[in-house]
DNA sequence: GTACCTGCAAAAGCTTTGCAAGGTC
DNA sequence: GACCTTGCAAAGCTTTTGCAGGTAC
């Protein structure tokens, strides 16, 4: 899905539920479909700071980056320690994450066999899904090289 | 592995690291052991509470429990919404989990073909896996019927 | 006796909320 | 003009930490 027919989505939804379409959200917006990168609502926050308009407060961040998620734009991850991470998800297929525990980068991937195991598995014990999440934790190659690390590579104990 | 042999492990491993064996730990391996549930620090700690013996304050549960999951005695998963919860890990094997997102029951599942196909997912890009999380949600059985919740079956939205 | 532990209470970090002023439709 | 939004600051949560007194070895 295009830009443009994401943000005509997006525009549409806050119609639909009688919201209004404030410079705030729209920029929100756009930084949350401009970047590749996963963010937290902080993150997020910082890079309206360094943008030419006016600040945007933190509590709006994160009452947009809710109503983007209720509405199925972007989608919470978290990273294990009291952070949400966030993603934009139209115009961007579903895929699961690979975690380096080494350097903290995430990886991107799907499994077409992997996701019709996970349906066969709730189906099999009456679970209707909604969703799921698989995180891969692990060393990346970089990583796996470092000696620092050579030690949890080898180890699950 | 039996309760006493775990057991015996974490006094061992208490030992190796030269802390000292205390009642608090004592207590707060018991009952993470003696559950068949998950739990969080809060629900561990209210547990002591109710328990005949002296309080054990939420400082020294949260950092048994740290102590614990870095032994590989307990492991953590996330609610996904800012709240660790805790589970025993030895003589307990590995296992996916199935979140009924209408009761918020947890139901534990395993896969080996799963399993087999995050190992290789993993490879194929380089990474040396040490865990993994896999979350699925949706509605269990009896929440699927609540009409309530019939919507959530449908769709995504 | 020497670490190590515990409890308390305060602090920290992320997120949410109440309220008055301001913007959108 | 009505209602939704924003910003601010305060509060809410879970978890962490500093410190003084207590305990295991």
């Amino acid at each position: 899905m295009k830009h443009s027919a994401i943000r005509k989505k997006f525009e549409e939804h806050l119609r639909t539920k009688s919201l209004k379409f404030t410079s705030q959200r729209d920029r929100i917006f756009e930084l949350a479909f401009e970047t590749h990168q996963h963010f937290t609502a902080d993150t997020l926050h910082a890079w309206l700071k360094e943008q030419d308009g006016p600040p945007v407060s933190r509590a709006t961040v994160y009452r947009t980056l809710h109503l983007l998620e209720e509405g199925g734009f972007i989608e919470s991850l978290d990273t294990g320690r009291g952070e949400l991470v966030y993603e934009h998800v139209l115009g961007h297929s579903h895929h699961d994450h690979l975690v380096c525990v080494g350097c903290g980068k995430i990886e991107e991937f799907r499994s077409e066999e992997i996701e019709r195991l996970q349906e066969q598995a709730a189906q099999s014990r009456g679970f209707v899904l909604t969703s799921h999440t698989l995180r891969l934790e692990g060393l990346c190659r970089a990583c796996a090289k470092k000696p620092e690390h050579a030690a949890a590579a080898g180890k699950a104990d």
